[in-house]
DNA sequence: AAATAAAACGAGCGTTCGTTCTATTTTTAT
DNA sequence: ATAAAAATAGAACGAACGCTCGTTTTATTT
């Protein structure tokens, strides 16, 4: 190991850009509705997967539309009848409770959390560890960044055990940092006297990109804005990873 | 000015620790209550402020406390009378409508954050501007975590107008702290070519102090834990000055 | 064309909510 | 002592809720 350890990549790599990434990632579009419903088959009433997914689209879609202005709560079923354009009895053929469209948000968000940690840990060195989990993260609660927000706000509509369950992954997401660092300490790649600081900071910084989108974000959908956006999330990134460069300085 | 500016003081300068804050700060025990008395005559009921203070502290500490369990929306006011021991005429003698403890709740939080931004102008210099805004947020909002927390979780309980507020207190709170860094950079007390971020980072970590305090602090109330909260603030205050020192290197 | 099974429909069920009201008792202030 | 103010318990109200169910529509097979 060279005593000047590599500062974190600052450019795309080519592979791992943002583009590459949309073409892997299985949680988007119609496979995810797929996937949902692959998942959920003791939830989902609706027998043949054609219709089935083409509702859980509408009602998530429609969940979060309507649940983002005054919460989960506060949305009645017949708010979500009215904007999926399905009767009361369409959306009781495709979930069983209210409840259950918090609970398959959940799934998701636990699922991207963990392909997160799988695809950070094929890294080799530790600085490229703590780059691509963060870079990934990024995308992921891009992607699905009504999902990521949903959970966060409404963790308190789910049972119990998926309570806990929820901030345990945000605990083990600090936990996951905080080992990189501790173990580049070690290494000598760098160094830190407040390890649980920068964590917790990186952790933070990535809740505030899905949090508060329009802090830095355009909201805006459509092709013309996927340039944009891919430039947005590339700054963020590059701010990120130069704070981190900046508190994590050469050992 | 020196050429070698100074840190971020890293002591506690006696007059501006924690136990001088107390005895300063208005917003605590009984005084807290009657200010919101005085505040809301329109909407208190209760014509002698003995009774109206005695009942206020009451109605929201209860609601604190059933309300974390699962949001204010879920809270019905037959759970607040179970809590509070109140009939239901008696809370409503003291409310006019449920909203209105959100109303309060937010009143007192935008009240506080009013009183750091005063506190923080009286500073001289730059780094102790940003140093006294730091420092007194972090008080306030330790001994009106609940309130913070509740306004985070619970601002779309309130009607439009106070959503946008509310959204508007935080961003006016970046603003404050890129701000000073501006003037800081161009008075070459130090730099940084990312203040947006450094301000971002501040605020999310000042956030993330009431919203999560599960991660480091204690929540056990009491004065055997006193001294120990005492030495968690400075704590997490040493970590969060000494991050800032990194990132705002001297020019 | 007829038969079948899945899906969609929406009025209506029972429940709970926020809120009001009444009758009664307790507390406070003069 | 007495009148005013406050608190109590709980019945009652209408609105809105999640959810069900008998019926109708649609798609597919016989």
């Amino acid at each position: 190991m060279n005593s000047v350890a590599p500062k974190l990549a600052l450019v795309d790599q080519g592979d791992i850009d943002l583009s590459s990434f949309v073409q892997t990632f299985p949680l988007q579009g119609e496979r995810l509705y797929q996937i949902l419903f692959d998942r959920h088959t003791d939830i989902v009433q609706t027998q043949k997967a054609r219709f089935a997914v083409a509702n859980l689209e509408k009602i998530l879609t429609a969940t979060f539309e309507v649940s983002s202005v005054s919460g989960f709560d506060r949305m009645s079923l017949r708010d979500l009848s009215r904007s999926t354009g399905m009767s009361m009895g369409a959306i009781y053929s495709c979930i069983s409770k209210k409840e259950d469209i918090a609970l398959m948000v959940a799934d998701i968000v636990r699922l991207s959390s963990e392909m997160t940690r799988q695809h950070a840990m094929k890294a080799e060195s530790i600085r490229s560890q703590i780059e691509e989990s963060i870079r990934f993260h990024l995308y992921a609660s891009t992607l699905l960044q009504p999902w990521y927000f949903f959970l966060y706000f409404e963790t308190r509509c789910l049972p119990e055990p998926q309570q806990t369950e929820s901030k345990q992954i945000e605990l083990d997401g600090i936990a996951g940092f905080r080992d990189h660092i501790d173990r580049g300490v070690e290494a000598g790649e760098f160094f830190t006297d407040d390890a649980d600081m920068v964590a917790n900071t990186i952790v933070v910084l990535l809740e505030d990109w899905y949090l508060k989108p329009w802090k830095t974000q355009l909201l805006e959908r459509g092709a013309q804005n996927r340039k944009k956006m891919e430039q947005k999330i590339h700054a963020y990134y590059r701010s990120l990873i130069g704070m981190v460069n900046k508190l994590l300085a050469d050992a």
